[in-house]
DNA sequence: TCCATAATGATAATGATTATCAATATCTGG
DNA sequence: CCAGATATTGATAATCATTATCATTATGGA
């Protein structure tokens, strides 16, 4: 929390309750993939008066300090998400009957990047979704 | 192309000079990513009068039997493209300098799919991205 | 505390996509 | 070929997430 906030402050960003509350909000639900919709009504709940022009600009800020991750999972609207320490960012498994979202690390992509790497290419990031039925969502075969 | 439509045939769509366009400009395009303004501008040269909510209808319908990919790449609206016959689609190298976009099979997906159906999942489709200076835009070293 | 300026909230604007609906085109069966 | 059931179209309004605008307020260094 408090190196988020001199990350913010290093950026020449001030500190203000909004911003304190949706850092909040979002450290409150590690693990979780927020609609801007959704932090906005968590963030009233500490600062009633916040507008969504606010979170929206937030979230924004926090993820391009990648304080936040930014994505979508085939909706209409971005989902946010506390970001890890790490280069690259996590996949996605997405149950297509319930919903769930499994996170999965990237060891697996080794590989290929080098295989891009020998061709050339310099690899800044990459994203993987994988779309399939969880275990208890699965048709019994 | 009289092979899709048969598939419009026998999904009850009507054949229509529109929707004749639209394909054409599919094929025409083969291996591009095309907006739906973009299908719009083409289309217009064979049918000025072509409205772009009839654009939208019929890449939709298009994806919806798979004779269409929709997707996207990190910008505000969606691209088609003509589908592979395979199950799973090809997945995508995209420049952050010029968006040259790569194309690229799946088959080193292989052992992680067999990690997860081991897991339990029983996966229906995946999509990964990766974001890299492509060789000609890389920064020398 | 003062003040330059960053941030806020209300609201208008934007841009892609979807819904509505009256008019038109397609196609099947007679 | 033709009529009629119905699928499709184009214009346009509506929607929905996100961004821009702008007057007002809050922050934090001097
Ligand atoms: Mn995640
Ligand atoms: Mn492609
Ligand atoms: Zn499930
Ligand atoms: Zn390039």
């Amino acid at each position: 929390m408090d190196k988020i906030k001199d990350k913010l402050k290093n950026s020449n960003y001030r500190i203000t309750g909004q911003r304190s509350a949706i850092l909040e909000v979002m450290m409150d639900n590690r693990g979780k993939h927020l609609s801007a919709e959704e932090v906005l009504a968590e963030a009233r709940k500490t600062v009633p008066n916040i507008g969504i022009a606010t979170v929206y600009r937030t979230l924004e800020k926090l993820a391009s300090i990648e304080v936040l991750y930014k994505t979508r999972f085939d909706e209409g609207c971005y989902r946010y998400e506390l970001s890890d320490e790490g280069i690259h960012q996590h996949h996605h498994i997405i149950c297509l009957e319930c919903g769930q979202i499994t996170e999965m690390e990237d060891d697996f992509l080794n590989t290929l990047e080098q295989q891009l790497e020998d061709r050339g290419y310099q690899i800044i990031d990459h994203e993987l979704k994988i779309y399939a039925y969880c275990p208890s969502c699965r048709k019994k075969v």
